[in-house]
DNA sequence: ACACGCGATATAGTTTTCTATATCATTTCA
DNA sequence: TGAAATGATATAGAAAACTATATCGCGTGT
């Protein structure tokens, strides 16, 4: 449930690869090594907190902090976007949250 | 929306006096010294995943990578468990935890 | 006034990321 | 066949996190 250093080198590989990016190709989108960045994803490396984001960005992902409390509801908007026809199993999104604030 | 380093640093800060937490008390739960945490709050370092991670463990959240495409979504949900008369925690056991020596 | 807890800051030494660059073993494809 | 692209790995140096420890100034309460 709580992921650990390696849970995040395998979602970054696993974002890559759904891109179609090459390790190289990422290495210039996101300014980092290719051979950096293959220890980053094999959990070789304790990366910096900039590192990451810059990573992230690079796949369209976004680092967030998350209260305890919310990622369950996180997780299951996560899992819905990952597969978007998703009905295999699972509390209905119960989550309709069409807010429009701030 | 897209934080970046500081705003990482803010949100760990808010967590740790929404919680009542001294940085003294956060570095023994944590296992950080209080003075880099004190860096760290400020944004003057550039910390560590494995940091990050900790950190945010001892503060009862948890690192997430979302996907742009869910980022309203999750954003949604965070602002509302935290939101306005923020109890953050209704269970919340007595702990008195004035661990201390020195 | 004085002690206390708070966050910020300093020094110095250790550890590790991160860099640039190059190479290697596979696999893919013309 | 062999050229090209892939991810993994190596070396060496630079930069920075991280550590332990101590101190400082500030506010608060006795």
């Amino acid at each position: 449930m709580n992921y650990s250093l390696e849970d995040i080198s395998k979602v970054l590989k696993a974002a890559r690869e759904a891109k179609g990016l090459s390790q190289r190709t990422l290495s210039n989108l996101a300014g980092i090594p290719q051979s950096h960045l293959s220890k980053i994803e094999n959990g070789s490396v304790d990366i910096r907190l900039s590192s990451l984001i810059q990573l992230a960005r690079s796949l369209d992902l976004e680092l967030k902090l998350v209260p305890m409390k919310a990622l369950p509801a996180v997780e299951s908007i996560i899992r819905s976007v990952h597969s978007p026809g998703d009905r295999t199993s699972g509390p209905r999104p119960a989550y309709t949250l069409d807010d429009e604030d701030e």
